[in-house]
DNA sequence: TGTACATCAGTGAACGCGCGTTCACTGATGTAC
DNA sequence: TGTACATCAGTGAACGCGCGTTCACTGATGTAC
């Protein structure tokens, strides 16, 4: 029993363990996420953790959750880019865009345990097929593109399915700059690519 | 030892054992390609790999660059989507573009040993820096760029960089098929995707 | 033309680690009466 | 207000599997003389 502990109930057991798991993920990713590490960093037996999580897909499912929250949260902070003549609507696209991209280069490890990883969308989106389970940062960028119909930037009939291009680009770019040739590339060439492969898209389905 | 095999020595493992690894790895990805599962399916015991190979690491590398040198193949052989107006080194670009995807839907556990898994790029990218060891695939797709500039559709200025939203882009789409929600959508709805993904970067780096 | 010997390509067995998960159990908690 | 008892949240130990890798060895091969 870890010493810190005084009581043999924990209190909030589940709590405790997504939050040691986001801990863990940050900087080591999924990989990061080993049942026992993430156990022993609370100060509880690894079978504990099973009166709380059905197995340890489901623990990953919550902490991607929080992850998913707090990459809005920044996103939500992160000021639209400020370019002359841009529409309010596509720079706040633009900024949903570039904020998937630098929560990805600044937190690596949460990334990988949020879209990284092909287990990422596994449980929860199959689970999901039809209900409303979109990760929170899909919404707010299905949000932005709404927006650009109401702006009258992008035709009402071309709308849907707007989203795949607008995600492929940014969730391409991330993963090339993460594990992929481009990040062996100078920082700058890394947001030179980030701020153009985001232009492109943009333009491309507004044309 | 295997009863398919006569002599002792095996002629040539090295080969043998890439084939297999092929052969493996097809059907269960990265994740397939287990040293004790390559070695048996030669009929070897498993250490005889290290004769060969430093590494597992070193048999994957082999059987990635096998893999993009048959995905380049591919792309050769699908021809460029006809489109009434689209200039032959647009068309190209374009067909690299839906080949790089089509090629990753067609083959997913290939293509998830080329360029799915984080250490697709790792040791190949880290040791050749500067070397002139770009995956296959991509020279392809900084010929068609070059293709561009040279039929004036593309500024030279523009040329640097540019195959990074392209790669993105693709890149992005195919992950997000084979792994993300787009794969939980109807095939048509798919292909759309893969070619609207594909026209809108293209568009908006001519832009 | 045959023989000795270095060299190379395999074998068999096992080490060693990681790690999710299960089993049978005990300590704590709260509610009925 | 105290006590019995169901219930819940933990513990300790171990199972079981996957799998890369190493060690000491033997069988085959080819070349010098």
């Amino acid at each position: 029993m870890d010493p810190a502990r005084t009581t043999y109930h924990h209190g909030n057991l589940r709590l405790a363990l997504i939050d040691a798991g986001l801990e863990l993920t940050r900087s080591s990713g999924s990989r990061g996420l080993v049942l026992r590490d993430v156990t022993r960093a609370v100060g509880v037996s690894p079978n504990a953790a099973y009166r709380h999580f059905a197995d340890r897909e489901s623990l990953r499912a919550a902490v991607a959750s929080r992850i998913q929250a707090e990459m809005v949260e920044r996103m939500l902070a992160l000021e639209p880019p400020a370019t002359p003549g841009m529409s309010a609507a596509r720079a706040r696209l633009t900024a949903v865009g570039l904020g998937y991209i630098s929560f990805a280069l600044a937190e690596p490890g949460w990334f990988d345990v949020a879209f990284g990883s092909p287990d990422a969308f596994g449980a929860a989106s199959a689970v999901s097929s039809d209900a409303a389970l979109v990760p929170a940062p899909l919404a707010f960028l299905l949000d932005a593109l709404d927006g650009l119909v109401e702006s009258g930037e992008l035709a009402a009939a071309a709308r849907p399915g707007a989203e795949w291009p607008c995600w492929s680009a940014v969730h391409g770019c991330a993963l090339l700059a993460l594990h992929g040739p481009l990040g062996h590339q100078p920082p700058e060439v890394i947001q030179a690519a980030a701020r153009r492969t985001v232009d492109a898209v943009i333009t491309g389905i507004l044309a």
